[in-house]
DNA sequence: TCTCTGCTCAGAGGA
């Protein structure tokens, strides 16, 4: 039986004789059953006393196959031979990770730091694999090197590579894979072999390790082609037990097989690469796969790189996969999550590694030089100030929580039923799959037919896990969703039997905001860490008096632009809703291109980069460059979006000698972006974005300018932690001098915007004009004695009596929709009406009942309609912590051009002083 | 049970 829990007590480790001789133990108390259970005592033998003495008290231990053992008059569990023992399961540990740990600690933490740069062998190992991936489909080889040499165009280009010599590169490793494939080819044909790999599928229990065989046999095309009942390449493996998540790069007969582009002429594979391999045999065994054996393809090893070397060239190499290395794996990789679970960092000494011949050993000493970390390779430098090294440690625990959180969504892949993943929005489950097409490349097509109405977070162009019902244990693949209706479509690397769909969490953003961090603090320029760390104030240039203006309508516009162009360090615009914030925007990038500057134009969301690139083409400015992926980037901007695809040189040229290049911050942080550099960055919806999200941006220029507004909503992250608060609003905070704030609004009708100037903007924010002011919504044809007595105002409240169920509220939601009703019997178009509510769940109750937009304040952030109606589903009280950040309501009100109505209970807004002042001014 | 966008995902290597 498995036993699990909290530990309460870990005891030290001791020697005991017993019948078999000296043997070492550990005994550790927790509390099972999840922490609700009677403490028992887990005496852990031999080797686990290694996991024993990483472990703490408040981790999490799962011992598996426990054996009871009650000693003396106290009930307990001990290890058996079958055993494992995992510390802080929860924690999802990268089978990279395990293997870079494995080499040295200290190269794993530097990896998670820095990432992994852009160079010329891991882009070319990139390509390999995937050029082994095609061929174990079944593609043809020289049209796949064509292919995936073509693909990493841009990055080949930015390093200065030609085509035809990476090609032949690539050429040549593939050699050895061919050669290699082909002889298990022959050995096929022989008899045994191909009935063999058949059997041993059919005996694993596993039935989707099986059927690979209907994957047409297109495989002929390719002359000693793989035999696809043999070979499944690209394995997606996520393990709940031991707290392990990894691909393999392809598995052969059920046994994994690893790739490696280098050499190896020693008789036996590389120790790291066992360690790899051992892992995806650790999670294939969970699935009830008879693992024994691990194969390493080293492609080097072929005579023609041979040159004057000796030794044994055969690329593949075998290795036997018993328990014992498995043991061994896990204990690595309980190492990890002990370390990371008090985010200690790694010296080097915790395994041992050998610094002279390590490649990292600079960075390391330097790393640790300026962090002031102990290390085994020594230090080299003067430490940083102390309020960089607490700033740096702050911000990466911050970040690590975080980590925390998205591994918590990776566990209710497991932990939920199909039907409450579906029930929280995460999952489409119950699909019935149509077919599975291959669409060359590769490539597959699935397609699945939805049968309910179902709704989820799942969009189309996202990531997604498909798999056959069972994402953990069964067969899943990630894949983009090409299609989100009645029919489902997705594109997939494999062919999986499309029953169900769930959101995947990314650790993605997580580690890019590390390596941002990295940057700013260790490799960032010292003058702008001076103004950043509060040790200087941020400097401008002087002003040209006669010049004319940028702006000649408009002030505190004129004044931003102005700003931005004579920052020396950084500027701020301040712009709440509707005070062309974008419009700004665009006329600052053109000022800063007029006088020589490069510009990064960036934002958190895909949209607001688009709608800043419009402005700009509006301006008649058509030089920009927006960088992105196909399905990220809106369909008019498609135009102008760097193809990464193509001849190398031609593609880097185009990034290189771009004046303006827009992407997203998310995408400044990737490796391509990484080796650009600008002269001023632009971020525009910077106080949605984290501290290090923002960086991820500014680290690419010498200057930047931030566009926001900390008056509507703060970054979304997931842990209580620093990452709430934005640069933008910590900046705008200590430096007022350095912002202006754009205080006519364009958009709301004096009544409508009364409230949220009052509240949020001191009074300042004012129309911008009579018009703006004096609208209504007779403007739009309507006759206001049409309406309703009670909606006849521009802004006005109505309560509906209706009881708030969960996060949704009908009798609310009935109303809401008689509302709309009513605005659109007295002539208001139904596309100029929008409906915002704070919870999905009522969202998805009113979209029930009307044709008309309905959406969270969230995502109507950065839209406006001419009549909005808001609906605030709260009855008796305020207590839910959506109603808390009174921000979020700031957004809902000022989306409202010429009318708001407000639906609520009087009740429980009157309860907040906020809501009752709110309550006050509609009901006025 | 509060809100949720990014990004291909993860992994690709050197001696």
């Amino acid at each position: 039986m498995n036993v699990r829990g909290p530990l309460l007590d870990v005891g030290e480790v001791r020697q005991v004789s017993t019948r078999y001789g000296e043997r070492d133990l550990a005994e550790l108390t927790l509390r099972p059953d999840g922490g609700a259970g009677d403490p028992v005592t887990v005496t852990l033998w031999g080797k686990w006393t290694h996991t024993a003495e990483h472990a703490e008290e408040g981790m999490e231990l799962l011992v598996t196959d426990a054996e009871r053992d009650d000693y003396g008059d106290r009930e307990g569990y001990t290890t058996s031979q079958e055993s494992y023992v995992v510390l802080e399961p929860d924690f999802l540990v990268d089978v990279t990770d395990i293997r870079s740990w494995v080499q040295c600690p200290r190269m794993y933490y530097l990896n998670k730091l820095s990432g992994i740069p852009l160079n010329y062998p891991v882009v070319k190992g990139t390509v390999v694999h995937e050029v082994f991936g095609d061929l174990l489909r079944g593609v043809d080889l020289e049209d796949s090197i064509d292919d995936r040499v073509a693909e990493a165009g841009l990055e080949l280009g930015l390093l200065g590579m030609e085509r035809d010599e990476v090609a032949d590169e690539v050429r040549r490793n593939a050699a050895a894979i061919e050669g290699w494939l082909s002889q298990g080819r022959l050995s096929a044909a022989d008899g045994a072999d191909g009935a063999d790999g058949a059997d041993a599928a059919a005996t694993t229990g596993d039935s989707t390790l099986g059927d690979w065989g209907d994957a047409d046999g297109d495989g002929d095309d390719w002359d000693g082609g793989p035999d696809e009942t043999e070979w499944r390449s690209e394995y997606t493996l996520i393990s709940p037990t031991f707290g392990v998540k990894g691909r393999a790069d392809a598995l052969r007969r059920g046994q994994p097989v690893e790739l490696k582009t280098g050499k190896n002429l020693k008789r036996e594979p590389r120790f790291q690469d066992k360690v790899q391999a051992a892992c995806y045999a650790l999670l294939l065994r969970e699935r009830g796969v008879e693992v024994d054996t691990g194969t390493l393809l080293y492609t080097k090893n072929t005579a023609l790189d041979r040159g004057e070397e000796s030794g044994d060239l055969s690329p593949a190499k075998e290795f036997s996969v018993g328990k014992g290395f498995l043991d061994f794996v896990v204990r690595q990789r309980n190492e990890i999550a002990a370390t990371e679970f008090d985010m200690t960092v790694p010296t080097g000494y915790e395994a041992d590694a050998k610094c002279e011949y390590c490649f990292e050993q600079d960075t390391c000493m330097v790393v640790s030089g300026r962090l002031d970390q102990e290390s085994k390779a020594g230090q080299i430098g003067q430490p940083l100030p102390e309020e960089e090294r607490t700033y740096f440690e702050e911000t990466y625990r911050a970040l690590e929580e975080e980590r925390r959180e998205t591994h918590a969504e990776y566990r209710k892949l497991w932990e939920q039923t199909a039907a409450e993943r579906a029930a929280d929005d995460r999952a489409l489950i119950d699909l019935t799959p149509l077919s599975r097409e291959p669409i060359g490349d590769g490539r597959w097509r699935l397609t699945a037919r939805k049968d309910s109405d179902a709704v989820s977070k799942l969009r189309e162009g996202d990531v997604a896990l498909a798999s056959d019902g069972d994402p953990a244990s069964g067969h899943a693949e990630l894949g983009r969703i090409e299609k989100l209706g009645d029919e489902v479509v997705v594109e997939t690397d494999e062919p999986v039997e499309l029953r169900r769909l769930d959101v995947y969490p990314s650790e993605l953003s997580v580690s890019r905001m590390h390596t941002a961090v990295h940057d700013f603090v260790l490799k960032g320029d010292p003058d702008r860490k001076d103004v950043l760390f509060g040790r200087r104030e941020p400097a401008f240039g002087a002003r040209d008096a006669d010049a004319e203006p940028f702006i000649d309508n408009n002030e505190a516009q004129n004044e931003a632009v102005t700003g931005a162009v004579t920052a020396e360090d950084f500027a701020l615009v301040h712009g709440p809703p509707g005070t062309g914030k974008t419009y700004t925007i665009a006329r600052i990038v053109r000022a800063l291109v007029d006088r020589g500057n490069r510009v990064l134009l960036s934002a958190f969301t895909n949209r607001a980069v688009d709608n800043a690139l419009e402005a700009l083409r509006e301006q008649g400015f058509d030089d920009a460059l927006r960088v992105g992926t196909e399905t990220g980037v809106r369909g008019d901007m498609q135009d102008i979006r760097l193809v990464t695809r193509g001849e190398p040189n031609d593609r880097a040229a185009t990034l290189n000698s771009a004046p303006v290049v827009a992407a997203t911050t998310s995408t400044c942080g990737s490796r391509t972006m990484r080796e650009q550099e600008f002269d001023v960055a632009l971020v525009d919806e910077a106080s949605q974005l984290t501290e290090p999200g923002t960086l991820a941006a500014v680290n690419l220029a010498d200057r930047f300018v931030l566009v926001g507004d900390h008056q509507q909503l703060p970054p979304v992250v997931r842990a209580e932690n620093r990452l709430r608060e934005s640069l933008f609003q910590r900046l705008i905070e200590d430096h007022p001098d350095a912002g202006v704030m754009l205080d006519r609004q364009y958009r709301m009708s004096q009544r409508i915007q009364a409230f949220s100037s009052r509240e949020f903007y001191d009074g300042k924010l004012r129309p911008a004009t009579p018009e703006v002011a004096g609208q209504t919504l007779a403007d739009l044809g309507v006759d206001t004695a049409d309406l309703p007595p009670e909606l006849g105002d521009g802004v006005s409240f109505v309560d509906p009596d209706g009881a708030r169920e969960g996060n949704a509220n009908p009798v609310e939601a009935d109303r809401v929709a008689a509302v709309v009703d009513a605005y659109v019997a007295a002539g208001v178009d139904p596309d100029d009406i929008g409906v915002i509510a704070p919870f999905r769940a009522q969202v998805a109750e009113i979209g029930r009942r009307t044709d008309v937009t309905v959406d969270t304040v969230d995502r109507f952030q950065g839209s406006s309609e001419e009549v909005i109606v808001v609906s605030f589903v709260a009855t008796g009280d305020l207590d839910s912590p959506v109603f808390e950040d009174t921000r979020r309501v700031n957004v809902a009100l000022t989306r409202a051009k010429k009318a708001l109505c407000l639906v609520g209970d009087a009740e429980a807004l009157a309860s907040e002083p906020f809501y009752a002042r709110m309550l006050e001014w509609a009901r006025r």
